[in-house]
RNA sequence: GGGCGGUUAGCUCAGCUGGUUAGAGCGCCUGCCUUACAAGCAGGAUGUCGGGGGUUCGAAUCCCUCACCGCCCACCA
């Protein structure tokens, strides 16, 4: 009997069950047709990586993701959320290599084929682990649609952006100065670099001059790079060095590897800046952005003198083989040894490391393929400045345009195996590269058929940039794209800002900018952005505010979390933190706080069955499905009917208002103090003494009681069903028991403030006098 | 070097556009196994809202300033 529920509530005993009706019954899944019915509220699940576990991050996006889409579900909007998972090039390649190297074995002895193969076994397990993890928090997400960012078919969608982006001259490959990770030895991208101040030397080297009569000292920290040295710049104002500008100098250490020491001329160069170390400045343009850069202007040749594991690469010379910093520690100790050493102080500077493998960057001159930006950057920041995408909060508008307006172009290329290949075909022939969506039988330039695809695969993000639009089939003009595009919103974290909200945008735009609207009418920039607002969460910290993290041990575990609470009390636990631009300090405290919050809920709705079953037993029956044709609650009702129904009304306006903005705290705190405090602590304990069936005077009186009762119940668990979904659905069906009008709570409508009961104006005032009264009796 | 956020009860945090005795959870104190719930009920204590100055009839809330904490961005050897 669904009356029969134990006194205790277990979360563990029902949450699997629902989870797994939700899927089996595919409540979630939309259709594409539908046409003229309302707007759709679409959303795209940010795509966790196949690398590993779900983690409170994931948990809190999720929960928030979840309370919105059933929410606007439950208001009548077709909701559609697309859940899918990143192959994340870099993090998995290292996952597979270290899975390798654990078998003793690795990629390289592998190859790439069976390297690849190896990844998409590791994607098939780790992969699913994550998607049953989402699954078991209850995301109400359309599995029907769910992808894997190398699927055959997004596949097909990167390639062919990335054929039209060449084909608009917007793609280039050039040798360039790189971030150069020696470790996964590829190229990273400016954003996949983080900083670090570290405290480090700062060596002042003499220099001498070719013809003996003097010499200049230079400053640097990487003293290694003068294998590479090409240059000495000064500024051009600086009176010092004027009359040394054109003359010569002798590389010291050359001679090891050039069998003399190469000449070096000193240069007026602005960049040189006369208030730091001695004022000039090494030139090394294989080996520094900077120098690069001067190297170009005064057309200087680039001497790369690393390898790609950043060991140095002279053959003949003594540093020949030697890690960068071994070579560091000898060329000091020689240059000590020839007096040309002059000082060594210590120096705090930052210094780049690689976000995925913590390898120090070495800027390296290589080829590789780049995304010219500006164009798509414009598009990207008039979308934002007309309105056309909105964040929340609104500070990150700011933050967006800082960096779009100050973008450099994207390295689009990873010398890496597990990723989209670029499709490009060197020809041995003629040296030509043809730029094809399909494998090319012969050179676009010479006819040749000696053709090599391109090694080279695509940065992660440029596929993940896509994915608004390439879900819904394009470059097909799919029924989803035209119904689903733009989506409504995006709700992400601020440390992807860049690496993916920004890049959809601009990705988002330009290429959807092209594709007509549904009615055939050209597409405005309003409709072209991949979705029409940001919602920006902050990160999940300890119950003491520290940053989460493997090294400190106080990494929390939402499935542990979920095992030990309940999914529903986590779940609230996160929601009822969930201020927009704050840290979430997560609490195991308050998450017991909230079990005994779904406890009470639990026992609420025992007390209410009980009183049912107890009508039932005087031979007055309620039946639940007639209840919404009974009269609404009028001014002859008792005065806590009125007060109850006045009150959940103007909750769920309340709620509606703090969801429409975010305000997810204040939403669970809403819904938390209506049933807690207003419908246990008060109206539960006054309708009490009305309940009484055995009187058969009183039985009017106690059925029209239980009848409201029952109507506040109900609407209750449809308030409170968005943030606890799993709880809420067991009791909905029971109170139905088991025969509820709709296969799901959340199929079911969403109170409004006049829907099930219109507020009955002054009753707040009236109860509050009966409060009153009532504390000071006690 | 730029930019942003924070500083409120013992702890972790709310407090949106300024307005009656500043809130929540956990913790603490007192009394209750009242037949929905001890993961509970009733009651209680606790805050010169970081310091200073200003605007206002009125400021935790707006402005200035100082202090401390944190984050993001940046090619200074």
């Amino acid at each position: 009997m669904p009356h029969d529920l134990p006194k205790t509530y277990d979360p563990a005993a029902i949450e699997d069950r629902w989870a797994a009706y939700w899927l089996t019954e595919k409540l979630f899944s939309v259709p594409a047709e539908a046409q003229g019915s309302p707007a759709p509220f679409t959303m795209l699940l940010p795509p966790p990586n196949v690398t590993g576990r779900l983690h409170m991050g994931h948990m809190l996006n999720q929960t928030e993701m979840d309370i919105l889409a059933r929410w606007h579900r439950m208001r009548g909007d077709p909701t559609l959320w697309v859940p899918g998972t990143d192959h994340a090039g870099i993090a998995t390649q290292m996952m597979v290599e270290r899975q390798l190297a654990a078998e003793g074995t690795s990629r390289q002895e592998l190859g790439r084929e069976r390297f690849v193969e190896r990844a998409w076994q590791w994607k098939s397990v780790y992969g699913g682990a994550i998607l049953d993890q989402m699954k078991r928090l209850g995301a109400s997400v359309d599995w029907s649609r769910e992808y894997f960012t190398m699927n055959e078919r997004l596949s097909v969608a990167v390639k062919e952006a990335f054929v039209r982006l060449w084909e608009q001259g917007l793609i280039y490959r050039g040798n360039y100065i790189v971030n150069w990770d020696p470790v996964q030895q590829t190229a990273v991208s400016d954003l996949e670099v983080t900083h670090q101040e570290r405290l480090g030397s700062i060596y002042h080297i003499r220099y001498p001059l070719a013809d003996g009569s003097g010499s200049i000292i230079i400053a640097t920290t990487r003293p290694e790079t003068m294998l590479g040295d090409v240059a000495v710049a000064v500024n051009p104002d600086d009176q010092r060095y004027q009359a040394l500008v054109g003359r010569l100098l002798r590389l010291p250490l050359s001679a090891t590897y050039d069998g003399a020491e190469r000449e070096i001329p000193i240069l007026a160069d602005s960049w040189a800046n006369p208030e730091f170390g001695t004022g000039a400045v090494k030139v090394t343009p294989a080996h520094d952005p900077n120098d690069y850069a001067i190297g170009e202007r005064h057309s200087l040749p680039k001497l790369t003198v690393m390898d790609e594991q950043a060991r140095i690469d002279l053959p003949g010379s003594p540093y020949h083989g030697l890690d960068r910093l071994a070579a560091r520690d000898r060329i000091v100790e020689d240059l000590g040894a020839l007096g040309l050493l002059v000082e060594v102080k210590e120096h705090s500077m930052s210094i780049g490391l690689s976000q995925r493998t913590g390898a120090v960057i070495e800027p390296r001159l290589s080829t590789q393929w780049f995304l010219r930006i500006q164009p798509l950057a414009d598009v990207a920041v008039a979308a934002v400045e007309q309105g056309d995408i909105r964040f929340t909060p609104d500070q990150y508008r700011k933050t967006y345009g800082e960096w779009m307006r100050n973008i450099h172009d994207w390295c689009l290329s990873r010398q890496l195996w597990w990723g989209h290949r670029i499709p490009a075909w060197h020809c041995a022939a003629c040296a030509q590269i043809t730029v094809a969506r399909n494998t090319p039988a012969a050179c676009a330039d010479c006819g040749s058929n000696a053709l090599s695809q391109e090694t080279d695969v695509l940065d992660t993000w440029f596929s993940s940039g896509l994915l608004p639009f390439t879900v819904f089939g394009w470059p097909e003009q799919s029924p989803d794209l035209a119904r689903f595009y733009p989506t409504q919103l995006l709700v992400t974290g601020f440390d992807i800002l860049f690496f993916w909200v920004a890049r959809m945008i601009m990705l988002g735009c330009w290429f959807m900018k092209d594709v007509p609207m549904p009615d055939g009418s050209e597409r405005p920039l309003a409709e072209a952005v991949p979705f029409r607002e940001v919602y920006i969460h902050a990160l999940v910290r300890d119950a003491e505010g520290q940053k989460m993290a493997k090294t400190k041990g106080n990494v929390i575990d939402p499935i542990e979390m979920v095992s030990r609470y309940g999914t529903d009390a986590v779940r609230f636990t996160l929601a009822s933190m969930a201020s927009p631009g704050t840290d979430i300090a997560f609490s195991e405290a308050r998450t017991e706080g909230n079990r005994a919050f779904a406890n009470k809920i639990w026992n609420a709705a025992r007390f209410i069955f009980m009183n049912v079953d107890r009508a039932a037993e005087a031979g007055i029956p309620v039946d639940m499905h007639a209840l919404g044709s009974m009269p609404a609650i009028g001014e002859d009702a008792p005065l806590e009917a009125q007060w109850i129904t006045s009150q959940l009304a103007a909750t769920a306006a309340e709620v509606s208002r703090a969801l429409e903005e975010y305000r997810f705290h204040e939403a669970a705190m809403l819904t938390y103090q209506f049933f807690w405090g207003d419908f246990c602590d008060w109206y539960l304990e006054i309708v009490k003494v009305r309940l009484d069936f055995a009187d058969a005077n009183k039985r009017a009186g106690a059925l029209e009681a239980l009848t409201t009762l029952l109507r506040t119940f109900e609407a209750a668990l449809r308030l409170l069903s968005p943030f606890m979904p799993f709880l809420t659905e067991e009791l909905w069906h029971a109170l139905y028991t088991g025969a509820p009008p709709a296969p799901s709570i959340a199929l079911s409508r969403y109170p409004t403030e006049q829907d099930p009961f219109p507020r009955v104006p002054g009753v707040t005032q009236r109860m509050k006098s009966l409060q009153d009264l009532i504390v000071a009796v006690r």
